[in-house]
This record gives C-alpha cells, sequence and structure tokens, in this order.
DNA sequence: TTGAAAGCGATACCAG
DNA sequence: CTGGTATCGCTTTCAA
C-alpha cells in the first residue's frame, strides 16, 4: 500500500490541505507543523504522486526532449546544459530517443504528448512532416536546439553561416584556396543550406569561385568521410577540406590515411562541433567548435522565462580551436 | 482548452465511459460508436491524459532509466534495445540522466520515483549508497544493466569472468606471456572484480603467475589509457594490454603513438567493450564486443514478465572481433 | 494558520 | 453493448 498525503494527514491530525501547503512550500502554514509533517513523510517513505499533482494542476514542470537516436555524439552535451539550468529552475526533463521509423517515431511523440509538457525541446532533430503535425496540433511549445527549422519555430543552434566564414578564413589565412565541403550537401535542413551559403559567399569574399564538386556528401556518418576520400580520388583536388561534423572529419583522415595521404602536409582538415571525439585522433582536429552545453542552458532558461517567440533564432558563440591537422602552404 | 473524453462523450452523445472503453480498446463496444468517436478524437484533436490515467489506474507501462551523464558510449545501444523492445510490448521508457553529483542525484531519482513506474533500470551506474537506498524504500522493481551491483538487485550483462578468460586465451595462441590490464584495478564495481579475477584465472590456467603491477587504472577514461603507457614506461615490461573500455584503448593506442611504440609491433591490444568506436581508430581495436542491444531487448522483456528474481543474473554473449591490434609473437 | 470540499481526467465496477 | 458513478492522490479556493 502506498502512502499518501492522506495518511500523513491522519497521522498529523491535520488535514490534507495542510500537508500539501507544506510539502509543495506554497501559501501559508506554522513551522511547527511542517516540521512534523516532513518528520512524518520521511518516517513513512512518502512518494508524492506526480500524476496525480499534474492532474490537479493541469501543467507541469516538465520539458519534454526529442533526442534523434541515431545518436549524435554531441545530443549529450546539450542534455547536460539543459540537465543543469533545468534542475536549477526547478524543471524536470522527459527525454525520449525518437527512431527514424516514422511509425514508432508517431507513437513516441504521442506518448509523450500524453503527458502535460510544458514544452517539447528537438535536438538536431529534422522532424518527418506527419510528427510534426502532431507537435503542432497539440499546441506545446516547440523548440529547435542546435538546428533550425522552419520560421515556425523557434530554435538555439550555431550561426552557422558565420561559423563557415570563419573556417574558410582561417584556411585562406593559410594559404589554401581549394577548399572541399563534406556532408552539408544535403537540400532540406536549413543548417546545411547555411553552411554552403557561408561557404560559398566566404570564398567569394576572397574572390574565389566556388566548385560545385567539392560539395559533397549528405550524411552525417564516418562512412561519409571515409568515401569521400575515395571519391575525389589522387591526386586530391583540393588542400583543404572542412568535415560537417567530428565524424565525418575522422572519416577523412582515416579514409586519407588509408590512401596514403598524410594529414596535415598532404591534406588539411578543419571539424566542425569540436567534441571530445576531436583529441582522439592523431594528429588531434583543428576544430570549430560549437558551444552545446550553452545550448541546452539557453534552452531551458528561455522556455522558463517565456521568451521565445515563433521566429526567435538565438546564436551561440563559436571557438576556434587549432589543432593538428591544418598546414600553412606556400 | 484541452479536449477530454467528456467533449468527445458529449459530441458523440455517449457516455464517458464508452468513450474510454473504445479508445482503450478494452471491453465491449460496437464498431459503430467506436468509429465515430474515433473519428471525433481525431477531429477534436484529442490527446490523452497519462496523469489521469495513471493516477486512475494505479499503475503505469512506464519504465524508468537511470544513465550516467558520464557517458560511456554504449549506453545508446542498450537504450536502443530497451526502446525497441518497450515499443513492441507497449511500454514507455522515462530516461533521465544522472549527475555524479549526490545531491542532484538524489532529486532527479526522486522526480523519477515521483511517476507510478513499473521498474527502474540502472545503466552502467554504480549508485551512491544514499541514491540507492532511496530507490530500495520506493519499493519498485529495480535491474541493473551492462554491470552487476549486489546480491540483492537482479542484473543483465556479460559475463564479465568469462570473457577475460576469451580474451586472455585469445593472447596466450598468439604468444603473449606478459599481458597488462588497464582500468579495472577499482576496488569496489563487481564488474572490475569479476573482470581482475577473470584476468588472473585465465592466466593461472596457462601457468602465469599474474604480476599486480600490471593490473592498473581505476577511471573509464581516455585519460587513463594515456597515462598507462607514460607510467610503464620504455621499453614496456609487457606485449600486450587489454583495454577495460573502448575508451581506454584508444587511450592506449594514442599514448603508445605519442610514446613511439607500434601497435601491433611493439604492443598488442585488445579491447573490451566494441563499440563503433573502435572503428576509427587505425588499426582498428581488436574486441571483445559485448552484445549491449541484447542487454536493453532483454531488460524490458524479463521486465514485462516479471521473471527476475532479486538475484537472477542474467548473461548475453560475448563476441570475439579481430580487427589489427594483435600481433603474433615468437 | 487551518480545514472542508470541489475539482482535475480517465477508468472500472455494477446495473441495466 | 452502454451508462452512472465512485475513485485515484493532490491542489486550491473559500470560510472559519
Amino acid at each position: 500500500m502506498t502512502i499518501t498525503i492522506k495518511d500523513i494527514a491522519h497521522k498529523a491530525g491535520i488535514s490534507t490541505a495542510s500537508v500539501s501547503r507544506i510539502l509543495t512550500n506554497r501559501g501559508r502554514f506554522s513551522e511547527d507543523t511542517a516540521q512534523r509533517v516532513r518528520e512524518l513523510a520521511n518516517e513513512l517513505g512518502y512518494f508524492k504522486n506526480q500524476s496525480a499533482a499534474d492532474l490537479s494542476q493541469k501543467a507541469s514542470r516538465v520539458i519534454g526532449v526529442l533526442v534523434p537516436i541515431t545518436h549524435t555524439n554531441f545530443a549529450d552535451e546539450i542534455i547536460k546544459g539543459m540537465q543543469h539550468k533545468a534542475y536549477e529552475l526547478g524543471y524536470e526533463l522527459l527525454i525520449a530517443f525518437v527512431e527514424t521509423n516514422s511509425q514508432q517515431q508517431t507513437e513516441t511523440v504521442k506518448s509523450l504528448l500524453s503527458r502535460q509538457l510544458l514544452a517539447v525541446v528537438m535536438l538536431a532533430l529534422d522532424i518527418e512532416d506527419a510528427v510534426f503535425d502532431i507537435l503542432k496540433s497539440a499546441n506545446v511549445t516547440l523548440l529547435s536546439v542546435s538546428n533550425q527549422l522552419n520560421n515556425d519555430i523557434p530554435s538555439i543552434s550555431s550561426d552557422n553561416y558565420a561559423m563557415m566564414h570563419t573556417i574558410v578564413d582561417y584556411l585562406y589565412d593559410h594559404g589554401h584556396r581549394q577548399i572541399a565541403l563534406i556532408g552539408s550537401s544535403d537540400a532540406d535542413p536549413i543548417v546545411a543550406i547555411l553552411r554552403r551559403q557561408g561557404y560559398i559567399d566566404a570564398l567569394a569574399s576572397h574572390d574565389i569561385t566556388y566548385n560545385p564538386d567539392f560539395i559533397w556528401g549528405v550524411e552525417m556518418t564516418y562512412q561519409t568521410g571515409i568515401e569521400a576520400i575515395k571519391k575525389f580520388g589522387l591526386p586530391l583536388p583540393f588542400t583543404a577540406v572542412i568535415g560537417s561534423a567530428d565524424i565525418i572529419s575522422i572519416g577523412l583522415l582515416n579514409g586519407a590515411r588509408d590512401a596514403g595521404i598524410s594529414v596535415p602536409n598532404d591534406l588539411s582538415i578543419v571539424t566542425v562541433d569540436g567534441t571530445e571525439l576531436t583529441q582522439l585522433t592523431r594528429p588531434v582536429l583543428t576544430a570549430a567548435q560549437q558551444n552545446f552545453t550553452k545550448m541546452g542552458e539557453l534552452a531551458i532558461s528561455n522556455l522558463a522565462n517565456n521568451s521565445l517567440s515563433s521566429h526567435s533564432v538565438i546564436f551561440t558563440d563559436i571557438t576556434f580551436i587549432p589543432g593538428g591537422t591544418v598546414t600553412t602552404i606556400a
């Protein structure tokens, strides 16, 4: 038999109303009784029934988080940031991994929505239309983190356009003129579009006309990196390459090694993301590091003070971290 | 205003009881009305209030999952397995990342428990005593996955003892006699104890007396691998080393490279875990691969049919995957 | 400062 | 096959 506030009230000889007030720290009550109630609660091993509380309050402090199960290795960092802030501000996170399978995705999202949620945060997710419609019809606040969706949904991410400028400028300053971009050729996601455009414009600002062939690779996978090297063959038509995710860059690095290409002597690499993965390679990857933890924190704090309008776009800072994969050429 | 079954009942001219039966597919009802109700539900954009349902049913199909935020990179795989099975059997997963910070850990666990949970699954977690007491006092079914805790809690994991035999035998067969074990010297976790004992006994079975110095390193981190190489110095007193986690083994590999030691010529490495990380290195790591997805599936299916007793220990299979980090020596 | 009582939304029992 | 109704545990208004 589970303990309820009724039991506590009974044992303490007071009403459930008082117990509730005390345990939630709302309204007025005497410190005397409070003391007793708290002790009693402990003693009896009381656990609040959150379902009942949510039901009664018609609202909760739960924020749903949708994480793609094809796990980007930075999702953890975002979650860490969110969790930290959520704890601080008294919110709860309800994390759900979503499959790529649409049917299952729908189920997951529906069951998420069947709790009273304050908001739903989507991490690095390109949601399917069907699922998206459900989300919209549920009428909860939505927020996309690390990815920009469309104009209807607020987002927190890096300034992907500017980031590409930073990277291209860095490579240009090191003498590179032929620069490829791997893993951002997908048609859809706004992030890919922004990166491509940033890349193209940055090159243009140095009077370099971009070569469409140099933008290649759709998926953010290790395999994309491996195959990129194979595709271009020897000798590589470029001296530097930008990997759109750490895992791609590691693929590039290994692909290069497998092909007998020396990094950075024969090929320079700059990676986007800058997670701990960059430390695992030799040489260590030069990276444009995104501030994922910050994104997570901002997600929660913005939801908390309700400061998001439907077209809010919030940018977090980028840190350029020189590693050992870029060389200066003549 | 949110839509409830009452609204649907009203619009359909029937009782809430009927609507409930139809929407949950329980009890008897005519297909005619069912049809209408389902349409109406869709039309009105109805979402079940799960809190109310849980409250009413005094039980839920929600399984809580505690994941350490110091993210072991195999947690994803376990979760994937759980999610898959949970979906199949109609359970929901409520995932919570827990901090190392004890205070915060307590909060997280308490808030988890304040929902009616069917069970709590702990992934690769060495829970603190305080937290553990809470968990026990809450009187939910507990289950540890990929880690064995103590005799009070059922677990699903690899047979860590046998696994070490497999690894040591493999190395022995390749001529190695001096074998180190990195990252399992922690006093506490049963897994570490089992691995040490397996390692020692396996060596003994080949008439090799183990060298206590060769068991080194507590934390399952990249840094542990890096430092292990530094600690032993050149020339290394062993010809082969076992890394207790992929990330450790990558540390060993890089540490070796940094020290001018060639793998596998001068040093052989076998790693425990065998996640995708093993594919990112050159050479690719030779691994004793744990079946994490299977662990996740078993976790759910065993919880589902309630077949766990408090000292159940379920083992999943190990797959030995030869890579490029072991050489045969004379 | 405290208590009585009316919900919150869904379920399930018992009649009909 | 369908409906009325008590119930789950907690919160909150209104009075006392």
